[in-house]
DNA sequence: TTAACGCTGTTAGTGTTATCACAGTGATTA
DNA sequence: TAATCACTGTGATAACACTAACAGCGTTAA
């Protein structure tokens, strides 16, 4: 219903909220916000609209309910949990990336197949064989998993990971998932996005 | 002019078709690289219009011909010369991922405000300190650049690449840089994209 | 109290991206 | 040779995303 785009600007106008509360500002207006994020106003107004936020003429958007109006719409009441599947240079790298970063998402748990990899704990985070998945998933209440693994492993965790009840994945395996209706999947290829960078590098 | 995201699927494309060709096929139809790659056919005979490609009733697409027509338009001539700025955990992790992923984008330098981290070769890249940048990237030809340090130090960064020659960016940093007309910029954004899939794993 | 101002909320319009649907085409079969 | 089949190439259409533009409103100034 609320467009993908909006929902990823959410994101980041949350970010800047918080930079600005902290900062010690109260109000904010749509153009500030849009040049902080990059966006035009309108953008900004529109995306709200979503959110069914309001903000006041001549003041703006209070910041203290404009976070919280966001934070109710982007994030659940208790914080969703995350699974790594794949726990090579980019698996750790991610998860550094999170830990402590977001208080609602926390990565509670690590698979590999290496088992060299497992029964340690890296970042806070426990490291369990690939096998474990079915078992971990729902004990732990993981409903979101991050895949880090080669693409020819992909799938079959894929399956692994919705049979045990995930039902949001990032994928940073460069091949296209088969999923059921009700699982959502974002993929991340870093390799398209540095090629596309490469290609309007040239030609822009 | 040709859509971004039909530069980013033929990033795809290309990768599928390797696989394919490496595993004996000779041609191949809309329909079944449409399935390896996620979308529809009709977006695969769509695509490759821009690019000029074309296959043949009852053949498909030959592969040989259609590699080659893909790389003519996704590619230079010569390769791409990058440079990784921020030798932090993603940093790393990000080089490692594209050191020998695609013959075509060499890493040939990476920067670091860091004096520990300058010096070092990783993974067959040189380091240098931050304010080599302006030295360093005109000498290699280098004109993409991966940024992956702190949001607080980004724009400044960036400002230097831009002067130093750079006209494409991928941008790990969660801001909105500010670059002028010309040069492209990439945001990859984790914490959006975490953030999303974990508010479509609930709502979808 | 009225007028002017600057902002929001929203509608209507525009541009971009994806899909539908089918005419055109070459291969295959009878 | 003619008919059938399965595919491509593409015009038309629909879905989606962004932006411009302005009415409405609270605030400020006269």
């Amino acid at each position: 219903m609320t467009p993908e785009k909006t929902v990823e600007r959410l994101s980041l106008y949350r970010r800047i909220v918080e930079k600005l509360l902290s900062g010690g500002k109260t109000a904010v207006f749509s153009h500030e916000l849009a040049s902080l994020a990059g966006v035009t106003s309108s953008q900004v107004r529109r995306d709200f609209m979503f959110i069914g936020t309001n903000g006041r003429a001549n003041t703006g958007y209070v910041l203290n309910e404009l976070l919280v109006d966001i934070e109710k719409f982007l994030i659940s009441h208790q914080p969703d949990s995350v699974a790594l599947v794949g726990i090579g240079n980019l698996g750790r790298a991610v998860l550094s990336f999170f830990i402590d970063r977001r208080p609602n998402l926390k990565v509670k748990a690590a698979f590999d197949v290496d088992s060299d990899k497992t029964g340690r704990v890296i970042h806070g985070c426990k490291c369990y064989s690939i096998d474990m998945i079915e078992k971990v998933i729902p004990q732990q209440d993981i409903n979101v998993a991050i895949i880090a693994v080669p693409s020819s492993e992909a799938q079959q965790i894929v399956d692994s990971l919705v049979t045990a009840g995930v039902t949001g994945i990032m994928n940073f395996a460069p091949v296209a998932l088969n999923v059921p209706d009700g699982v959502f999947v974002d993929n991340v290829d870093l390799t398209m996005a540095l090629e596309k960078v490469a290609h309007f590098a040239r030609k822009k």
